[in-house]
DNA sequence: ACCTGAACACCGTTCAAGT
DNA sequence: ACCTGAACACCGTTCAAGT
């Protein structure tokens, strides 16, 4: 109210400290919160600031998205076992979009061509690498792993941040059958239909990953 | 220009007239495009004249998605080989991402509730019945399965739509390691990380979980 | 009951002017 | 070189007024 802002020192500001705010917004206030405006006043600066630094709001979010991938590896390392590793890393990815929803349902799976996702592309590799792949093969499965854990990873922040920011409940699921004969599977499973345990089924989905892996080498049909 | 626009008769607007616009401006312009005042130009109506039919653009969004979701059963009739099922049923999600890039980007993996969704619940749970799952692990399995194959066409729609409307290459990725031995599997792999062919991953997406799901019923570890 | 047109409260982005 | 403030060309949504 009675503060003047005082202008900014050139060169105070930094991608550092705009990716932080940016985090900072996302986090507590979802992801419309992220404006031009908001930013401006989370840093303390013009809002058009921020153009000095990112080309555009989009590139921005590239930033966020290098940013949790940063995240995602921090204190990672690997171990001779590759199954324990592809789930270690899946989990982490999980983890991130659970502690950053609105971030995470943004910018996840965004590719963002740095160095933080290059070191999450090394660490799947060496242990596709690990599980017996080369080449060709390892590269798809690679992106086969990829699609899935970061999909799942962007959804689950999707569903938090839609929780939290809104208040609409995201995990129950409403079919009214009016003509059940028509959807007779659907039927019977109603109830375990009504409710979705989204960890559950990203459990499953990393045991799917990693055994049809495991099969695909043994059979040499990968 | 000459033309003076004559005003719409009442009760000549309808729901399905709409989400047949939003589907055109979305195939032809692009994710972007798809704004009241565009739609407004299109229906020769009111910008205004969709909220009688549609409480907001979401609410739009959502009605495609149960298009998409329409197209994607259209035609579709179940056999007694599940495993062909599920694949048929993928590639299936898959063209209609690819014919209709921008609508598959903005509104694929939406849950929208209605009965269209609900024929594509009942026709992946008749095939993971029919491969020998019960109860709450056939719905497990249902949605890792969904994630799956929404998470993939919504990614691929997103790519082609990016491609179209803007020109970005979005199919050749690029490191440039400027320390290959901090990442000697992506080094190694580099030629190969450069073109990506999505079909191909999602054909091996596709594999991979079919064999988990046959591979989990036989060992009952589901 | 449904469609229109004006108005409201925003957006992202550009750019000349400051320091 | 970097930050500011005004301006531009939009948005989605609301609502009183038409028919």
């Amino acid at each position: 109210m009675g503060d003047t802002q005082p202008r900014r020192k050139r060169g105070s500001l930094s991608t550092s400290e705009i990716v932080g705010a940016a985090m900072s917004i996302l986090d507590t206030e979802g992801p419309s919160a992220l404006t031009f405006t908001r930013l401006g006043r989370e840093l303390r600066s013009s809002p058009t600031a921020v153009y000095r630094h990112y080309a555009s709001r989009q590139d921005l979010i590239v930033a966020v998205a290098e940013h949790l991938d940063f995240l995602s590896l921090e204190n990672y390392s690997a171990t001779d076992d590759w199954r324990h590793d592809l789930t270690q890393l899946a989990w982490r990815a999980w983890d991130v979009a659970s502690e950053h929803p609105a971030a995470a349902s943004i910018a996840m799976g965004l590719i963002t061509n740095g160095v933080h996702e290059l070191s999450a592309v090394e660490a799947v590799l060496r242990a596709i690498t690990q599980a017996g792949l080369r080449g060709r093969q390892a590269v798809i499965h690679y992106q086969a792993y990829a699609n899935l854990v970061l999909g799942a990873a962007m959804a689950q922040g999707a569903r938090l941040a839609e929780g939290l920011y809104t208040s609409k409940d995201v995990f129950t699921q409403v079919y009214t059958l009016s003509n059940p004969t028509q959807w007779p599977n659907a039927e019977a499973l109603k109830e375990d239909l009504r409710v979705v345990d989204y960890s559950e089924v990203f459990r499953r989905q990393i045991k799917m990953f990693v055994d049809a892996l495991e099969l695909a080498v043994a059979r040499q049909d990968a």
